[in-house]
DNA sequence: TATGAATGAGTTTTCATTCAT
DNA sequence: GATGAATGAAAACTCATTCAT
């Protein structure tokens, strides 16, 4: 259904510009342009509404993800592939992106469940990568999980400014995404 | 006054637990076993116990910062010494530590305006250090502001896991935190 | 049209179950196996249909008391016969019955007004019928009007527990129905 | 506390007048002219002062009913002082006593189950009465469960005019409430 | 200073009713 | 006729804030 899509979308903006509290469901069904006993037609509440919005912005995200690897040479391609298919999605689904973002502050304790779990699977994800590359030697043998929690920290730093509009970076956006993973890579240190 | 003090560190609780909205000025008041209209008496609104939250939590961190660097012979020591600091306020301010970190989704935009020159300073002192690094021959030429993004990342990421308590890394955070931003250092590739 | 029987028979169930504002248009409406549109084609309104519910509960109540007299020798076995016919459609009509009997927490004025008729046309009824027996000198000479209130009173203490199935009495209705309305006349004296 | 009381008596009126569903929290709190939120100061919900009414009603029905009695002779007076508070009851008490009245639609199951218990309590009061005037001769044996649920009907008749104010009646109410007890002991019927 | 009683503005949610198909 | 989508009015309930003591 059309409609509901619509819904979800209008809920996602404003649930990532204001959050959940700030957001009510007039507004939703004002910037739809439906009266907001509509909205209750295909949402049994808020909550509800909130939920599936996140949902949706997991499945939409998890769509992104796949397939966009295609014949790399190197685990670190691998690596960069998939950290720019982040990467733009972040750029063409901000407010989703926002919501994905943010896991603490959450109503609904189910919610904050998904997001945790989307960490997680991150985490092995990256990971796991990692591992291999590690036994492939290509990269140093470090802890692996503890390194693709870095690199999920680099990536949210890399992709925030995109995210919420604070353009006050001098490079553009993407120059400056590559520059930022390859520092991942190479580390600060002259050698 | 010692009462403003308690209603100010009931409130990073609270707030850091549930956020701005679910949390009421009575629930505040009843954790320092006040009247809500004795809080009133302290602070105008709502909001502003909000904002004093905040400025005292900036204020305790600034502090926290200051001072912790003591002959240091590399820009690198130099940097892990903040690093640490940033690490050890975490771990003893807790509630703060999370108000501080929850850039976005709230309601006073002074606040957000505040914490949003709190990350700019943080930068700009990682990138002058950076800077004064690359000058020294210690680090690469790199983009010494993106650097510093990309440090503020990695930070977050190694003290994320402790201000919210999800203790399901192996490693002791100590050991994690240093490993972790040694990874910033030397990068993830094989020489 | 025998939609809008089953229309009325659905509402008379639902309404004598949960009461006038318990009851959902789309409840009514799903009963019967229709949209609530559909309803609305053949009712104006909730108020219409719970109106025309009561109006068809008098007119079938009515019809079910007219006729059932044959040649009967006393006026005690008259009354004992309209008693009966009471007594049969309450049994057969429950739900009905149980809506005919709330005269006073109503929504419609109008049909407070036909209950109120209703029950002023009963012991108009019962006290002609009173009035006859005594001057037949079958009854003593008492106040014919009052006697068909408390009539009407007792009838409602034996009907009761059959509208509303608390079946808790240990003698089976019917016998229990005879012998209370005997104690009416007989008394509860010992002569 | 006397607010308590007094919104309880607003809500007795009102509930008793329009029902349960009809009136609204704001129409409660306007007639002890208070804000609503007061009203939920004092109570925590709607159903909540409902139940309230309807407890306070039992307690004082109960107070009302006890130590009538004094001295004597027969049975049959012991009934008449029994049936004559609760007819005093009725005329002072009106709102609460429509309330008590109205068992089955109800919202509150809790609700319906104390009046049920009263409804309970009050035949076996009256049948134990009735059991004791069957052995000393007073009474005819009947069944004196029933006899008593018949009398409660005629007592019900008897004081229904009364709460609910429609005087068509001819007779003061008293010599009107006398007569009608008499004729359930005396019987219908000519020796 | 300290307090709780009082309150209205604002939010979610329900539901009778209407329309376009 | 039949229908479900759309809707606004209305109601319960919450909570920041004020005020009298």
């Amino acid at each position: 259904m059309v409609k509901k899509e619509m819904i979800l979308d209008a809920a996602a903006v404003l649930f990532a510009e204001k959050g959940y509290y700030a957001t009510t469901v007039v507004e939703i069904a004002d910037r739809v342009g439906l009266g907001k006993s509509t909205v209750y037609g295909y949402f049994s509440s808020k909550d509800h509404i909130y939920q599936e919005t996140l949902k949706e912005g997991l499945e939409t995200y998890m769509e992104s993800m796949r397939g966009r690897v295609k014949q790399p040479c190197s685990v670190r391609d691998v690596i960069i592939a998939i950290a720019t298919a982040h990467f733009n999605f972040i750029k063409e689904n901000t407010p989703l992106a926002r919501l994905l973002g943010d896991e603490y502050i959450n109503p609904a304790t189910a919610a904050r469940e998904w997001l945790h779990q989307l960490r997680e699977r991150r985490i092995s994800m990256f990971a796991s990568l990692i591992e291999q590359g590690i036994e492939l030697g290509e990269f140093r043998p470090v802890d692996s999980y503890l390194a693709a929690e870095v690199f999920l920290g680099v990536l949210g730093a890399l992709c925030g400014p995109i995210s919420n509009g604070s353009g006050d970076t001098e490079l553009p956006n993407w120059e400056r995404f590559r520059r930022g993973i390859d520092l991942f890579f190479q580390g600060l240190l002259e050698d």
